[in-house]
DNA sequence: ATCCTCTTTCTAGCGCTGCTAGGTTACACG
DNA sequence: CGTGTAACCTAGCAGCGCTAGAAAGAGGAT
């Protein structure tokens, strides 16, 4: 038994190693520098290895995307506890959502831009994607009013999603973002 | 010089026929599918000549989104036009920017989502992107009450923009898109 | 200790991509 | 009717994602 655990342990292990090599170059070089090839050879193995682990290149950038909805999930989380009224809650939790764009920008490609099969809003979502938008909603339930609490989420996330995007696509001057985003944080704030 | 004249006429022809043959293979089969090879033999030339209208398949792109932009642009200002007061106008700018959006999805994805170098908010922005914008933004303007109106369209064009690459994305549910968009509507009417 | 088997891994290569160097052809002009 | 030049094409480079089939290695049985 103990050699065919040591077996599986090692593969969980070289699988973990692909996912965190893609993204550490997908970080320093951008998602076109992450090639099979490349890949390959910074785990120090043969290029099919990889598709021993991963259906194809596409499933090695959602299992980093995966990790990512993870992390940020984490810090929407930690953002939103350290509020102290529900009045700077969403606030925070917006501010915490753009500092992860902006500072893990790769990431929060491969998560929402590029069109890794992820599913979303369905029973089948993974965990961390749920949790994420789940703490998003605490944030904008107390400020709903009548409305429904998920499409008031998903509004102001596409909101803070499209700020993102069209910055980084270099369609909105980035200059003027904080003022941009206190727009948005007002309308929803109301 | 008639001759040279014709010759640049038939560049220029040449030139339009590249873009439109670009568009009707991406709208037929995606943008993946729009190779520098199949265009080469759709408009019957050879591949090298494609290189001499256009510094790359980037550039193809970026023109196919400039007509993107004026279709775009028309359409918005026609929408505001048929506007009885602003009071619906945003409404209806809106929808026929969701319209566009939806029956134009290929050319929505090469005007947004693909980094096309096309500069925006600048004095060297094509015309076609500056009217666009112009005509979100006087929709904008009766309702902008305190803020300025520039970020205030900025902020509402990005949520049109986020409800939008997220839905196609598989982000967000298209069965509530109405009703998220209504949402949206009312946070910038009041 | 040796053989066999089955899993793991690698080599090699397919068909494709964007792009370009260098040779060929066609055409306006003297 | 030659000639210089501009237009154009053939062929190929280096790279891509992905995979078939050979080679190598590890475990169990004799």
């Amino acid at each position: 038994m103990s050699i065919q655990e040591r077996r599986e342990r090692d593969r969980r292990d070289r699988e973990q190693r692909i996912i965190a090599v893609a993204r550490e170059l997908a970080e320093a070089e951008g998602w076109d520098a992450v090639t099979t090839r490349r890949l390959a050879e910074l785990i120090e193995y043969s290029q099919p290895v990889l598709y021993s682990h991963f259906k194809g290149k596409a499933a090695i950038m959602a299992a980093v995307a995966l990790e990512g909805f993870t992390e940020l999930a984490a810090e929407l989380r930690a953002a939103r506890a350290a509020a102290p009224d529900p009045r700077t809650s969403l606030a925070d939790v917006a501010a915490a959502y753009v500092g992860f764009a902006e500072t893990r920008p790769v990431l929060y490609e491969a998560m929402f831009t590029s069109d890794v099969d992820l599913t979303f809003a369905s029973p089948q979502t993974p965990a961390p994607l749920q949790e994420g938008f789940g703490e998003l909603r605490e944030a904008i339930r107390p400020l709903a009013g009548s409305d429904d609490v998920d499409a008031r989420t998903e509004v102001f996330w596409a909101g803070l999603h499209g700020l993102m995007t069209l910055t980084r696509a270099g369609r909105l001057p980035p200059e003027d973002h904080d003022r941009r985003l206190a727009i948005l944080l007002r309308q929803f704030a109301a």
